[in-house]
DNA sequence: ACCCAGGTCATCA
DNA sequence: TGATGACCTGGG
């Protein structure tokens, strides 16, 4: 974690241990950050940039200044959590250390509720590459542009940035059915049907309720958003892969998605979600297809 | 041509 | 409630 930072020539540099850009930034829970050059990345969330660079433990923060760095990046890529601690509690058997060990750069993002809530309903039958096309082709059409360092990057657009927009808007993103889904998300969170600035103060049953009243969003895509947009750590988002990993390791038979959901529950609390991430970085990564340690 | 990708929906019993 | 197909799109 971060103890401290200094901050020089408008550069914030600081120690911080259990953080690796490109674990972090490549595990498929995020799909805006761009690798700029070997050790960097350049990144924006609420239409503020960020540059990192990466020097094993130590990095360097552009773009930003010392108030929106402690008010904002500083949450955002979770800085203040002692992950070593988080790696120790869900490490409870042989997988979950290996898997812990391999991605133990790993930080759950907190993301915006809204960007996370239609990048994961973009992701739905998809796979990431595509996922990463489609958003940014998004943002080029209906996000405002941020200059930094001769890049332009588009911000993520906001539900009344894309209102009154219809399917045939998005044509050009080539997101296919999904388009019908996104306008949904729009109107509904515009119009005040969803609440979505409010799924960090509800519990998680009630923030999936609320994220399900919007076509396209199922149960996974839910837990998605719940954890990397909402802060619901106890989140168990399951996908292909971590459906065949945590069978393969834990349940030993071909299971619902509910069962396991709550193997992960009784194995890591409140924990889950970080266990869930460890887990599909090193499946995803390995291309594991039984979830058995080679 | 067929299968898959960080699933969900409509339909049917 | 629970099971079964269809589904935009692009890559292997």
């Amino acid at each position: 974690m971060l103890k401290d930072f200094s901050v020089m020539n408008n550069e914030i540099q600081a120690k911080i241990t259990e953080f690796d850009l490109e674990q972090t930034f490549e595990c498929g829970q995020c799909f805006r950050w761009n690798k700029v050059y070997e050790n960097g990345y350049l990144g924006v969330s609420r239409g503020r940039v960020l540059e990192i660079e990466q020097k094993s433990d130590r990095f360097i923060f552009r773009g930003t200044d010392r108030d929106t760095f402690e008010n904002y990046w500083m949450d955002y890529l979770d800085l203040r959590r002692d992950y070593g601690e988080i790696i120790e509690k869900v490490s409870t058997e042989k997988n979950m250390i290996k898997a812990t060990q391999y991605g133990n750069g790993i930080r759950i993002l907190l993301q915006d509720e809204w960007e996370a809530l239609v990048s994961f309903i973009i992701s739905s039958n998809n796979n990431i590459k595509r996922i990463k096309k489609i958003v940014d082709g998004l943002c080029s059409i209906f996000g405002n542009p941020v200059e930094y360092k001769g890049h332009v990057i588009f911000a993520f657009p906001n539900p009344e940035d894309i209102y009154g927009s219809g399917c045939d808007d998005l044509g050009d993103i080539k997101c296919g059915y999904r388009a019908g889904y996104i306008i949904d998300a729009v109107e509904k969170v515009h119009l005040g049907e969803v609440d979505i600035g409010s799924i960090r103060k509800m519990n998680y049953q009630q923030g999936a309720k609320e994220l399900m009243k919007i076509k396209g969003v199922g149960p996974k895509v839910a837990d998605c958003v719940l954890l990397y947009g909402g802060a619901k750590y106890e989140s168990y988002p399951v996908d292909v892969w971590v459906k065949r990993v945590t069978e393969a390791l834990y349940l030993k038979k071909d299971s619902k998605p509910d069962e396991i959901k709550s193997i992960a529950r009784e194995m890591w609390g409140d924990l889950a979600g970080f266990a869930q991430q460890y887990l599909f970085y090193y499946a995803r990564e390995n291309q594991l297809e039984t979830g058995e340690v080679k």
